[in-house]
DNA sequence: TATACAGACTTGCAAAAAGCAAGTAACTAG
DNA sequence: CTAGTTACTTGCTTTTTGCAAGTCTGTATA
């Protein structure tokens, strides 16, 4: 039997039930965790850069989430440099692949949350 | 000057930044909110239909998000029936467009999660 | 050489939110 | 008049957030 305790996979089995979205809310169902990924998906890719999001997130929750995330395949973490040590964070297939649940949200979020900056805006800021 | 606290409705200067993202998160970033409206796209309308769903959410925070949506105009309470009292909770255009985010999300848990029940299967549920 | 500064975090603690069980109120059916 | 259903509310414990401060490594500067 195949036992996600010992691959470190996560299938449905360890979710609060079968459905999807349900299982994509276990990873990514809270205030912070898609913020992180819409800035990767925007070409950030260094603690500080997220940290200096206008969101202001907390660095101690920060920090877990991007070990989390990791730790899901949704982004890697990589040291780019020694002396001094700097590591930069990029999204996996998986992660990228995100994309569309991002863009729902800022479709939504145009047509229905007066005030919020435009898409095209936001598509013009990505590297 | 139009003051949301006046009017009721909830703009981009009451979140946290002006960022689509992160103004749809404001609402709809927790564990249990989509939830809730994946049940209500699948045609539900009934607190205890609600509470029936596979993850069982608890009871206090069930009355807590309908509260909020409700507020935030995406589902609206009616009462169908008298003696007994029963209400019905109905999405709005609102509510309804956020049915490309749910998608999204449905197409990446089927993606990258294993044993997620597929989105065919899902949208034969619907009513 | 001492001093300040940047990047990437960790730690401690108070406050807020979640989770659980039980209780309530209106009404119905047996 | 007892049990059952719907739609919640209340109280309490546990977990998660949020905030400030501290740590550690290394660089640049006076």
């Amino acid at each position: 039997m195949i036992d996600s305790k010992k691959t470190g996979k996560k299938g449905a089995a360890d979710g609060r039930s079968p459905c999807p979205v349900a299982c994509s809310l276990d990873l990514l169902g809270d205030k912070w965790t898609l913020l992180v990924v819409r800035d990767l998906l925007l070409g950030k890719t260094t603690y500080t850069e997220f940290q200096k999001s206008p969101e202001g997130i907390p660095t101690n929750i920060l920090a877990e989430r991007l070990k989390r995330l990791q730790a899901a395949g949704i982004l890697e973490k990589s040291q780019y440099q020694e002396r001094p040590v700097r590591y930069a964070y990029n999204l996996t297939a998986k992660g990228r692949d995100l994309q569309p649940v991002l863009l729902a949200m800022i479709d939504w979020g145009n047509k229905h949350i007066p005030g919020t900056v435009p898409r095209e805006q936001i598509e013009a800021m990505a590297q």
